[in-house]
DNA sequence: GTTCTAATAT
DNA sequence: AATATTAGAA
């Protein structure tokens, strides 16, 4: 069933508090629409000039939840200026003008209604619709600053009424924006209004509360987990904009960490039991029950950081997200010690991340090693061929180990030690070891293996490179240069010479991969070329036989 | 007790 | 797919 009665006692008042802004020239009209307003618990901004109103929506778009605006034959364009100021904020029209272009325009511009005076208390009551509306369908970033906090309490409402029936208050407690305020409003909506929509044609429903991967879940504790005891008040759902996963940054020692580092937790809720839908099927609300992340933070870390809400803390089980920060540290760590005295408990040391765990490190350490074991033993025997080839190409490679045994301490980099990984312009969607986009480093630290190794190891074995970045890679599936980051060899041409050479290099490195190591595969999308063009580029290279191997290297 | 590894669970 | 967890051996 939809709702309980419970969860209609809660939503009820919810148009209490909420925040209207009125934009009506005709003062008396004004004065009349904010008595009804207010009659109705809304809370109401009147404004008579449109450039207040326009200032006040620009200086203060939080402040209001949804506006009313008054269009007249004198102030079409200050109206719809209004609708292109305040994008964000539900905007119903009004107007004598009964004039079907108007309307049409008012709606093409973004006004979520239009109603025609007079305004009867009937069509005012429900304008909240609008927010709810608004709230549960916009993505999150869209999601104004007035909005959140509506659509976290209801969320929250709806959450509760979900989990056990029974409403709980607590969201009110959010101070900031009180826009939703409970209290006994003896006058039952009904249940239909409650929930239809708008009257304004709804486009797509595609955000809804739970469709939406961005909507912040709440979470929702599985009976059977013990972490039910541990959220005392779980259930409160914080309205803060915190959303899905809570990065709980460890300011770490200070003593030597310049920045603090950072380790995402997410909680790991797993609510297996049951469906989410059984719970609450009114997907007419979008609200529905999913599985939900909590928000929460490092247990023992970090105190101060996202202090605003320091209890929704431990859930369950946190996971490490190894993001590239982390990982770099991680690498930086490793390093340090000389991979052959990485171990766990120093490397965590090193680390200095908070909340991070011996077995965490040690997790994450079996997997680097393995990838390693993978990756490098192919890069072993490459030297600095730049010299002795026509083709320098680039094998150049950091003179990280491969296998931890032999490998005593460790090496600097060429470059910046791990360079690129950190501030990532896109953090954690990328996996650090993923098909694509390497970090420039990444080439030679890569974890990336690959059924392919023999033709890719080549490729993952570039190097660090200088500065300039000259040097390119090439993996059928991952290459990427570096140098200019622009140029997909793939498919695009060279675009200039410097590239041309790159590429030209590339096709070195692969022919000379083919010819060295006929059983391989070839890299997807290339064809085998022809032994003629094969031997007249070589040819073209000054080269007029085909060493056994040409890169000096030994395939034992 | 710690580490390493592999296997397996989540 | 990425991590965690576990277990056995060193």
């Amino acid at each position: 069933m939809v709702c309980t009665a419970d969860g209609l006692s809660a939503w009820k008042d919810f148009p209490k508090g909420l925040k209207v802004l009125l934009l009506d020239e005709d003062s008396e009209s004004a004065a009349e629409l904010k008595s009804k307003l207010e009659a109705m618990d809304y809370i109401v901004y009147p404004f008579c000039n449109e450039n207040e109103a326009l200032s006040a929506v620009s200086i203060r778009p939080e402040s209001f939840h949804v506006a009313i605006v008054e269009v007249n034959i004198n102030n079409n364009d200050g109206s719809f200026k209004f609708l292109e100021t305040a994008k964000d904020l539900p905007t119903i029209m009004t107007s004598n003008i009964h004039c079907i272009s108007t309307m049409m325009k008012c709606i093409a511009l973004g006004a979520v209604e239009f109603l025609r005076k007079p305004l009867s208390e009937e069509k005012l009551r429900n304008i909240w619709q609008h927010v709810v509306h608004k709230a549960f369908n916009a993505a999150g970033k869209d999601l104004s600053e007035s909005l959140k906090p509506v659509k976290e309490s209801l969320v929250s409402m709806l959450h509760l009424q979900l989990e056990n029936g029974e409403p709980k208050n607590e969201h009110s407690d959010k101070s900031e924006d009180a826009s939703v305020i409970h209290e006994n409003d003896p006058e039952p909506s009904t249940a239909i209004d409650m929930y239809s929509a708008p009257s304004t044609p709804q486009l797509e429903q595609g955000g809804r509360l739970l469709a939406d991967g961005d909507c912040q879940d709440h979470s929702n504790c599985s009976p059977e987990t013990e972490s039910c005891e541990q959220d005392r008040e779980s259930k409160s759902v914080e309205t803060t904009s915190d959303n899905i996963i809570a990065e709980v940054t460890a300011p770490v020692g200070q003593p030597q960490g310049p920045r603090e580092t950072s380790v995402k937790k997410e909680a790991d809720l797993v609510d297996g039991t049951r469906d989410e839908n059984t719970m609450c099927s009114q997907a007419q609300n979008g609200v529905n029950n999913k599985d939900s992340h909590a928000v929460d933070e490092n247990p023992n870390s970090v105190s101060g950081i996202h202090s605003s809400f320091p209890s929704k803390a431990n859930r369950k089980k946190l996971k490490v997200d190894w993001t590239p920060e982390l990982h770099k540290k991680f690498v930086e760590a490793v390093d340090q010690l000389g991979i052959d005295q990485a171990i766990p408990s120093r490397i965590l040391e090193l680390m200095k991340v908070e909340g991070l765990t011996r077995h965490n490190v040690a997790s994450h350490l079996q997997k680097y090693r393995m990838h390693r074991r993978h990756i490098l033993p192919k890069e072993d025997d490459r030297k600095w061929p730049q010299r002795d080839h026509v083709q320098r190409s680039c094998y150049p490679h950091k003179p990280i180990m491969a296998f931890p045994s032999h490998y005593s301490s460790h090496v600097v980099p060429v470059g910046p030690p791990y360079p690129v990984w950190g501030p990532s312009p896109h953090p954690s969607s990328i996996q650090m070891w993923g098909s694509h986009s390497y970090p420039p480093w990444q080439p030679a630290e890569s974890w990336h293996w690959k059924p392919y190794t023999g033709v890719h190891a080549d490729a993952w074995g570039c190097p660090v490179m200088p500065p300039l970045g000259y040097c390119s890679t090439f993996t059928q599936n991952a290459s990427v240069f570096h140098c200019s980051g622009t140029v997909d060899n793939r498919s695009g041409m060279p675009q200039n010479s410097v590239e041309h050479q790159l590429a030209e290099e590339v096709v070195d490195k692969v022919v000379k991969e083919a010819i060295n190591k006929p059983w391989l595969p070839l890299p997807l999308g290339l064809k085998p070329p022809s032994t003629d063009s094969v031997l007249a580029e070589l040819s073209r290279q000054g080269i007029s036989t085909i060493p056994p191997h040409i890169n000096g290297r030994n395939l034992s």
